[in-house]
DNA sequence: TTGTGTTTTACGACCTCC
DNA sequence: GGAGGTCGTAAAACACAA
């Protein structure tokens, strides 16, 4: 059977099969595993037709290739399987209709599985992200607060060095120029507090620098 | 060879749509 | 009401490490 004769590719759902292996996009590996699969069960036979004859459960036959291959071409096409579209598949693969519709829902199923992974692991790697930016955030705090600390002691210092020699000194402006002209911010900053929780994995989120160094917990680089 | 984990097939319960 | 849908699950088929 010509299989190209029985499906218009020009309808395809390229997003569905993006995200699966198609028989188009099987791997080897894939391909590799259900040569073997079959020769071992039908000992190296063609595996034609639907009858499994390794006298195996009858309920529960496996597909051939080739009836896979055609079921995927027919699901590429039309995810929805109407009543003369199952039965004419059945009869063109020797398989029971209800064999067909079994089939489709199950690849349906696993399709949606596979998306949902593919979205937690997506939602997953933005959160990460998301706490990695809070710690940042979380560390030029706390550098912005020293800064303010050691201000207000210079603040404080040339006050009474000033009281002491009875001149006045105006400690608005002093106190600005301090935090303008002030040294390295972290030249005084000690290992950040952020706590992070388990299983979080921040380092493929963005690379290493002074920040993260602080922010992350030991274990994490460990 | 065997134990174990994964994939595939099949089924029943329930839901939605015509 | 009947058709096909999803969802959850059982069990067979299979791969593979020990």
């Amino acid at each position: 059977m010509d299989k190209h004769q029985l499906f218009d590719s020009s309808n395809v759902d390229t997003t569905f099969f993006a995200a699966n292996g198609t028989a188009q996009g099987d791997t080897s590996k894939q391909r590799a595993r259900r040569r073997r699969r079959r020769s071992a069960r039908c000992g190296g036979g063609d595996g034609d037709g639907g009858e499994m004859d390794g006298g195996g459960d009858p309920k529960k036959r496996r597909l051939t290739d080739e009836q896979a291959e055609i079921l995927e071409l027919s699901l590429r096409e039309d995810r929805k399987l109407e009543t003369a579209r199952k039965v004419y598949l059945a009869a063109e693969l020797g398989l029971d209709p209800k064999q067909v519709a079994v089939w489709f829902q199950n690849r349906r199923a696993r399709h949606k599985n596979k998306t949902l992974e593919e979205e937690f692991a997506r939602l997953k790697h933005a959160h990460d992200a998301a706490i990695l930016h809070k710690c940042h955030l979380e560390n030029e705090l706390l550098r912005l607060k020293e800064r303010l600390g050691a201000t207000e002691q210079e603040v404080r210092r040339l006050r009474s060095a000033a009281g002491s020699h009875g001149a006045s000194v105006d400690g608005g402006h002093a106190a600005g120029a301090v935090g303008v002209c002030g040294g390295s911010p972290s030249s005084s900053f000690s290992t950040g507090t952020c706590q992070q929780q388990p299983g979080f994995s921040g380092a493929d989120v963005l690379g290493r620098d002074d920040d993260l160094m602080m922010c992350v917990p030991e274990w994490f680089l460990a």
